[in-house]
DNA sequence: TATTTAGTTCTTTATGAAAAGAACCAAAAA
DNA sequence: TTTTTGGTTCTTTTCATAAAGAACTAAATA
């Protein structure tokens, strides 16, 4: 079940104040579930994240995000493994019992979300510059648009990891 | 034909490669399209972009972009009308001529496509301080968790337009 | 007035990924 | 040894949407 991603007109802002209307946790971990896909990720995977944000328990199984959430034992190990993958929660075993439960990351470094999605800005920056390559005139107005862009996203590919340099600088020196 | 956008691993990264070795401006085209897809567009879209990039002529009409881009007038229709809404291509007609034609956006502002994006930071931010109002207890490592994601994008939410700010102010100084 | 041109807007088709289902596996327990 | 538990990994299904196709429209031309 694929839903939309795109949202040409800021989708976001209708999030945001749906939010403040939200009054119960399923609803809670719905609307996770919506605003996590809209930025890349699955449903699930928001479903599992605001579960574990609205529940008491700071462990929850494996078995009990499938009844709770509704979902197939696949999609939840799927999704976990995910999570995993991406640090964002951490699998926990209990002496004596076989399951595994999870729990968000304690030590999850929040900038290493935004680090990924950098990339997309080299790219960006790499693909004006080429597209330079194949143009005759090199100063007329489709290359001036061209150096413009790729100077934009140079720009953002230099300031957004110093950006999030600055967060983790700020996060060790409060952690001391 | 609706194709990837997720990208858990970072696939930018080969895009950045693959843009390296593209010869012609058929293979550039593509790669547009693909490139524009991944983050967030549609693949047509890309590669009406890419098509004006390398184009020797500053304006292109709507049939050649049928031609060329070997699509349908919809297709077209609905990437043109996108690209005009998002402001990064302008119409263009000439006198005698009933044609429309389309050159890419001489005075587009490249910070407002990020601007954009920002509106998701918020909507995070508001997630998960959303998600404490739901916690018995409000100082466990789970609601610690939350206010650190919290922090985080709040963080974002006032360091991105900043530095948005800072980009059109060099440009409008460098423009003068 | 009839026809062509140029493009828009519905409707249909195709695709690809999220989730479900089923088959499978390893370890623990009976 | 057999069965149960807890979960993984294939395969199948479902669904949203990008693109194509078709029907339509307005303006210009014949």
């Amino acid at each position: 079940m694929k839903r939309t991603k795109k949202l040409y007109i800021c989708k976001h802002n209708l999030s945001q104040a749906i939010m403040q209307h939200i009054s119960s946790r399923q609803e809670y971990i719905e609307e996770c579930g919506l605003i996590m896909e809209q930025s890349g990720l699955t449903r699930m995977v928001g479903r599992i994240i605001g579960y574990l944000a609205v529940s008491d328990k700071e462990l929850v199984s494996f078995d009990e995000f499938t009844e709770v959430l509704q979902a197939s034992k696949s999609s939840i190990s799927t999704s976990v493994k995910m999570l995993t993958t991406m640090n964002l929660i951490k699998p926990a075993t209990i002496p004596g019992d076989r399951k595994t439960y999870y729990r968000l990351a304690p030590d999850y470094c929040w900038s290493q979300i935004m680090r990924l999605k950098t990339g997309v800005l080299s790219t960006m920056y790499a693909m004006f510059m080429k597209g330079l390559d194949f143009r005759i005139r090199k100063a007329d107005k489709t290359s001036q648009w061209l150096v413009e862009a790729a100077e934009f996203y140079k720009f953002m590919e230099q300031e957004i990891p110093a950006l999030l340099d600055k967060w983790e600088e700020r996060k060790t020196k409060s952690g001391e």
